[in-house]
DNA sequence: CGGTCAAATTGACTTTTGTCAATGGTCGTG
DNA sequence: CACGACCATTGACAAAAGTCAATTTGACCG
């Protein structure tokens, strides 16, 4: 993206304040202009990635648990939001997954951005970027569900908080045939956005629960005694929109082929496939996920962590014996 | 690098200003601390690279100028400064060069630095960064000048602002025989750090005069007589400490072959070479290093621009008539 | 032209942040 | 165990940054 000659004098306001040290004041005289607008410049630069403030997130895997965690699960990273100490624990998984995001992200990559309220939630949080070259595709086909989580919501508000482009999904999550379904899979448009996910270098998702409380059912697409009966059949979470079993693999049923979504092998051929956790009741969820071998680095609090921690200890223990 | 505990209060504080966005006071509170202590951590952690303030160079490459450089020299991208309306005109080139650096340096590189006067200037302005796994090396022998900008000094400070390892050199740049030189170059330390050379991924340096000026002149490598004669001979700049004609070749002299030096071959296999220019009268060393492909990443002022272009359109017309 | 409206800019005020001398605690030493 | 040197911490003040209603600018239109 070139530089809009209006953005040229906050280009250089940011400039004189953050690389030359100046004081706004003395931007101000530098460039003829009132402090006041200078201090609205740099706001704006801030807020359109000019400038760029990073906290390292190390604190967060430099951690004996965290450790623990990457070794009992093989993950390349995992990252753990200690339990509110502070003013909102409930904004600390999704602060930290910003963090932890942006991190991951580098020059030229694809990025595949799944959707629910926790991945929302990081868009929300996320701090700006200029990242011209980087392109954010949704991993699933859409909703109409009222909430603002919707998949097209996440992806769009990811890609224009990166300044990236942002690449939709223009099909339904779930159709009412598996003919009709498979029909618009082969549909080029479909089938190229489809095609295209393994080619992500980063993704972000979580995992959904199957229970009445999940997304699924809340947008409508299942009912809660469909869902029930499904659970009944091995379904144990929800990753992009589909359905998985304990092991983490793709469950045999209705729902799954009336799906349009990113399939499993293309997910996992993602190199760094980042997984963010939030809610209590998704402990099994993750299980299956991590079975399934649906993650690579992981940001979770601190309760799920020593969970997560301690079935790993019982199965080595049940292994052992 | 593992945290040590002391750092633990300082990344906290970091963490909730900067990531949460809470006031300093807020911090404070949670933290339970005066809020001036909260301001000395939080001046502590951007010195430290905790936090990470980087402001875009685009305004300087998103230019026709220097898009017209890249062009006619085969770089792969240039950056202007812009001639001082502002403050401190010499300041300039040295901010923009640092923040050019960061923005190129990669997780885990392997990073070669030369000397002198630019090169320390830049280091010396140079943001604080946390790339515990960048390893920064010392691409020439040392002198016992008394001046800051030494080959180690230089090193080490880009290292210490980096937080990366700084791996020295331990021979001086220039002997008195070619023999003592070509022994030293065979010892183990040495061979093995000249060989790591070519490794780098990223170079950093300027280029030098070849008058009574220049730093080797200066720091008693060579006296003002043996450089006129040197030039005389065909001498038009100076790399790493080595002397360069101005096809940008090694020049075969005496002085070279005492050199303790990264040869040439292995700065052209370093794929990001940035070369930052200052000083008016290095016109002709820079189109030196140009010709001999020992540049592909290049900071200079406006008033270098324009000669360089000037230069390469009478060359142009030259080679049309 | 003169009028209208939205957007940019500013002066004046408030809030937040930076600073530093004074305080209190810690550790090594005699 | 008393002493003093040293460093982290704090309260109080000064400096800088943020905010917002009022004003100016400039673009558009009848």
């Amino acid at each position: 993206m070139a530089i809009r000659p209006a953005d040229q004098i906050v280009h250089k306001a940011a400039w004189l304040y953050y690389a030359h040290g100046l004081r706004q004041d003395q931007v101000a005289q530098q460039l003829n202009i009132s402090r006041a607008s200078v201090a609205m410049y740099l706001r704006k630069a801030r807020e359109t990635g000019i400038v760029n403030i990073s906290t390292s997130t190390q604190l967060f895997t430099d951690d004996v648990t965290a450790r623990e965690i990457e070794d009992a699960f093989g993950l390349d990273a995992v990252w753990i939001a200690p339990h509110g100490d502070h003013v909102d624990p409930a904004a600390e998984v999704p602060v930290l997954a910003a963090s932890v995001f942006l991190q991951l992200v580098g020059k030229g990559d694809k990025i595949g951005v799944a959707w629910g309220q926790t991945v929302y939630a990081i868009a929300d949080v996320m701090a700006y970027a200029d990242l011209q070259d980087v392109t954010v595709v949704q991993l699933c086909g859409n909703l109409g569900a009222p909430f603002a989580y919707r998949p097209d919501q996440c992806t769009m508000e990811i890609a224009r908080r990166l300044n990236a482009k942002g690449l939709n999904f223009y099909a339904p999550l779930v159709l009412s045939t598996e003919g009709l379904a498979k029909d618009l899979r082969s549909e080029p448009v479909i089938r190229e956005q489809l095609a295209g996910i393994s080619e992500c270098d980063l993704a972000l998702y979580s995992i959904g629960t199957v229970d009445a409380g999940s997304h699924v059912v809340k947008c409508g697409a299942l009912t809660s005694d469909e869902m029930d009966a499904l659970r009944r059949e091995g379904a144990a979470g929800v990753v992009a929109g589909q359905i998985i079993d304990n092991k983490g693999a793709l469950l045999d049923c209705s729902y799954n082929r009336r799906c349009i979504s990113a399939d499993l092998a293309s997910l996992r051929a993602i190199p760094k496939r980042l997984v963010v956790v939030q809610e209590e009741n998704k402990f099994e969820p993750l299980l299956a996920g991590l079975a399934g071998g649906l993650c690579t680095h992981l940001v979770i609090n601190a309760a799920m962590a020593r969970r997560l921690l301690d079935h790993a200890k019982a199965a080595n223990r049940r292994k052992a014996s």
